[in-house]
DNA sequence: GCGTCACATATGTCTATACAAAAAGAAGTC
DNA sequence: GACTTCTTTTTGTATAGACATATGTGACGC
């Protein structure tokens, strides 16, 4: 499957053992001298089949002790976190946008703090509402660090929502994303029509490009609206 | 800076420059022969150091073209889901356990279905209690496909999480994660000591070996207790 | 029995070289 | 001008050999 060279032959056959049980945690994997005779191959190709299995942590491997298969203990999932009209519009439901504030400012010192700004710089302060077949699916607050985009000030946000437009605009080099699930701040459950009793999945991102603070978006969206949903099978190959 | 052979060193420093924004996306990388005589090394451990980055999707590579800083796009991050007990004694807090109810039984429809056996079977049902510095912390209720993991009627869970000993003895090749938000059910409440109108983060994971399901385990955690938190540098290193 | 040291073994890293494959660009042909 | 072919650059993969480093094991001495 896939490419058909050599290492990456060893390495696919060796994660498909483990994977399938055959070779259980702890067991011992074939020594690189033992896997050159087998494959035929010198023992640089063996080695390079086995490091990326050993950075990943499918293996473990100990000079003079050997190869062997380690135990998986921690969960690390890759989670597809999709653009929010494109969810909307995959379920086959009508997507709709709404841009229900916009302010450019001097950031107040909570603004500040969210986005980190170290001294006091202006900033774009949004508020969207995305809906789904006409309800309200979710709540997007962002604050745009306009020293780091100053572009942004010109754009007319009421067309475009602003997740699009900075991912076709600007680089970003880092990215942290926090999950959480909390009451809607009241005029967060207004946006949405909701009690401030209701459950919703709080999905904050925060932006860098190098040092500097992009963007911070806080998308609110009803528990009962939204599943992230994250698949992983223990080895891409 | 972690260790210090040589392709570890080039990929770092070259991981650092496009992280940092010095080269930014579409910037063409150095390319082997140059970066060879930069370092004073051979073109095989460029190459070592560079696979990686490209594998990762930091950098795009294309023959004769050269290596270009690619620009990230995907919004897919990597999760870190972390057992349990790790996560609290990782906050300085007394990690407790506690286990509520166990019942080996033939599932019931509802536990067919969420377990995705095709034919009724036996199941473990356990119901566990994990407490941060004595408060609850989070409840996992958790289905364990006793067709495929017979061994585990066995097993005092009273004792040992069964999250933990799942992971060390059954192999298992695919993995789902769903994270919602929801208001506990009744009995999620009762032993969460909450509200039913607490908003919860609420995970459910989903494991297989091959065709046959292993697990089904759902983690009920109070919103205000538990942040997932995904971090996405185009790069760990 | 117990600690110590030497050796064998297995992995870690690196070099120098070779050929293959893809593709951009140049040159030649109709 | 458009198409084909050739050349050259750059990455992809693989080999064989070398030395470094960590460590389990067993021999040795007490």
């Amino acid at each position: 499957m896939s490419e058909a060279t050599l290492h990456r032959r060893i390495r696919a056959e060796i994660a498909e053992r483990i994977r399938s049980g055959a070779w259980p945690p702890g067991h011992r994997v074939p020594s690189e001298h033992e896997l050159m005779a087998a494959y035929g191959c010198s023992r640089m190709t063996v080695n390079k089949a086995l490091a990326p299995l050993a950075e990943q942590g499918l293996i473990v491997r100990r000079r003079k002790a050997g190869t062997f298969v380690s135990r998986p203990r921690i969960h690390s999932v890759v989670l597809d976190i999709p653009d929010i009209a494109a969810e909307v519009t995959a379920r086959g439901e009508a997507y709709g946008y709404e841009l229900l504030g916009r302010a450019a400012r001097v950031a107040t010192s909570d603004e500040a703090e969210a986005l980190g700004l170290v001294r006091p710089g202006r900033i774009l302060s949004l508020r969207c509402l995305h809906r789904a077949a006409g309800r309200p699916f979710g709540l997007e607050e962002r604050l745009i660090n306009l020293a780091a985009v100053p572009e942004a000030a010109e754009v007319d946000f009421a067309a475009e929502p602003p997740g699009g437009w900075l991912l076709g605009h600007v680089p970003w080099t880092e990215a942290e994303h926090r999950i959480s699930a909390a009451h809607p701040s009241k005029s967060a459950a207004t946006a949405l029509g909701l009690p401030t009793t209701a459950a919703c999945l709080v999905l904050d991102r925060r932006t860098w490009r190098g040092d500097e603070r992009i963007t911070h978006v806080r998308l609110t969206f009803p528990g009962d609206a939204y599943d992230l949903v994250a698949r992983f099978s223990p080895q891409p190959g």
